[in-house]
DNA sequence: TGTACATCAGTGAACGCGCGTTCACTGATGTAC
DNA sequence: TGTACATCAGTGAACGCGCGTTCACTGATGTAC
């Protein structure tokens, strides 16, 4: 029964949206076809594209999503934790470097589950991926100089800046090399978590 | 003129592993095929199968490969600084979080350049890829112990461990997030390479 | 050392397969009156 | 509000293409005598 409404049309294109999400998430943008995509979505591969010019296109708006969402969550972080920069970035860390966002890529980070798939599929990918990434370090930032004014230790925005790409950088490194061991290592794989954890919030 | 010396034969595998070992870093192992990558090699495709098994075996070996020589520069750059872990530390640091390696992954770092491939490619990858990462935080907290008895601050093995994993994590992050964006936005590139270098030599 | 022959590395065509994309078809939706 | 018809989202077959892998063939290499 062909022809939808425009809301049900609506809401199929969020489907294909979510399941690409996913599915390139965890098995990269090449590991996932546009066949098994609709699949999962709850449709033949046919009406693909009728929502996306291309499978390229799907990815950019992939990851504007996913970084939309990402930063939407770590706004709720710091809005969780109102009265401490501290404990928001302690928070961050936690969820971030954790057994549970590595086990479960995709609906975890796309910055970390797409790094490399970014750099390979096109300039209007890694303008988006850029985009997102500026966002992150904005965001952390933001609330590294926040704690700075908490604990009594200013410290200007470039130093803000600096100490949050590398924190973020440690971050992705961390989770990404955690995810490369854990189905031959998983002591390892917890120790990668557990030693980044540590560093990360000593400071 | 086919059938080749032993030796022609044993250089035509090190040919095929050199061009798989530059391919897939750079383009990732699904992103490389067999056909290209026996024509970078100097020869036609369907020889392949007289060297590997399939192009998953190739896949361990240009891992293996890969951490042999790395784990072997690593040595290296420590040997050129006999008195000081310190320098060996931070030249250690300066050449991997850097614009140079950056943009050249065809010849850089397997852990980097490989990271999401061998997660995604079954165990033996993984195995493989688990003792190059294991290698790397061995010989860089063995840097840190020296260190530590060079400076006079002692720390216990696992304190230099904890440290080690930290620091090999972020520089991997570092160099993904450098490369990632670096064709659409190299200012925001260098500027993670910057960061993560002065953060990470400020310790 | 020289000869006869078996081995096997490289060639290039061919295999089945899954990919991204296109297309004719369908019928319910949306629209014009 | 009811009717007639144009639109177009979803279907599923088909397209060309490149993939990993197999194979018959070749002729120089390596070996047995």
């Amino acid at each position: 029964m062909p022809r939808v409404t425009r809301e049900q049309k609506r809401l199929n294109r969020e489907r294909i949206l979510a399941a690409a999400g996913e599915g390139f998430r965890l098995r990269g943008i090449d590991g996932m076809g546009i066949e098994g995509l609709m699949k999962s979505a709850g449709m033949t591969h046919g009406g693909f594209y009728n929502h996306f010019a291309s499978k390229d296109d799907l990815a950019i708006e992939v990851l504007r999503q996913g970084f939309t969402d990402s930063l939407a969550a770590l706004a709720a972080i710091r809005a969780a934790h109102p009265r401490s920069a501290r404990a928001a970035l302690h928070d961050m860390i936690d969820q971030y470097v954790d057994a549970e966002h590595r086990d479960h890529p995709e609906i975890g980070c796309p910055s970390a589950a797409l790094v490399s798939d970014a750099g390979r599929h096109g300039a209007a990918a890694q303008a988006e991926y850029r985009r997102g990434l500026d966002g992150y370090f904005d965001a952390i930032a933001a609330m590294l100089i926040e704690y700075g004014c908490e604990s009594g230790t200013e410290i200007s925005p470039a130093e803000a800046r600096e100490q949050a790409v590398a924190l973020f950088s440690q971050m992705v490194g961390a989770l990404l090399l955690s995810r490369a061991i854990v189905d031959v290592a998983p002591d390892l794989s917890d120790e990668v978590l557990v030693a980044n954890r540590n560093r990360l919030k000593a400071r």
